[in-house]
DNA sequence: CAGGATCCACAGCGATACTG
DNA sequence: CAGTATCGCTGTGGATCCTG
């Protein structure tokens, strides 16, 4: 993996981000657990709508991983796992809002194509 | 194409959003233009590390057809091609900018993996 | 100088089915 | 309830060469 890509991801701090969490449901998953801070698995299926089991849980592992999301199981019959954002991951939430603000004006600007 | 990806993408502004501008070089394009505000095709190559022409064009072309780049042909021999961004753009910087700031908070936080 | 065309590789994403 | 495993597509990005 020596690839031209690496050496941006490790220069461009953006490129880094995205790298992070520019997978395709990530923000989304992290938009929901900012509006409601603490999710269970199935309750944020519900929520993030069309994601699929694998999708979900594979995103929620990396973001777990990057330290931006908070993953506690309680050890129960049934099983019970909480989610919820870490500080890191709380600080990426203004940013999402923003770019959502910008995006609801491209929207509106440019209902045509 | 009735995916329910283009469910999201018209409902989700951050999905829309990405759409525009989640490609791999858009950021870095309009964050050289936001530093240099008005830049030449091969000025921009140079400064936007590892892209090839391929790359480069058609990003530009998008950036341009989502009216986030301006772009003036000058009818001159040797051609001169001219970019710079537009208010819309430059709406972007300031996000992009604070990514960036998360970015390098992610990379001096856990610089280990 | 400023691009376009072609071909190709690969990773991201998805549907479905299965497990502790 | 909370996930995993497998398999395959498809779209994005890349190298290289060509043009006005």
């Amino acid at each position: 993996m020596e690839t031209k890509e690496q050496k941006n991801i490790a220069e461009c701090p953006v490129a880094y981000a995205l790298n992070l969490i520019g997978g395709k449901w990530h923000f989304q998953i992290i938009w929901a657990l900012y509006k409601k801070p603490v999710q269970r698995y199935n309750e944020l299926k519900r929520r993030v709508d069309g994601i699929t089991n694998m999708m979900l849980s594979q995103s929620l592992k990396e973001l777990e991983q990057y330290g931006l999301v908070t993953r506690i199981q309680y050890p129960e019959i049934p099983p019970r796992v909480e989610y919820s954002l870490t500080e890191e991951g709380r600080a990426l939430t203004p940013i999402i809002s923003e770019l959502a603000r910008w995006g609801v004006k491209q929207m509106a600007a440019r209902k045509d194509s």
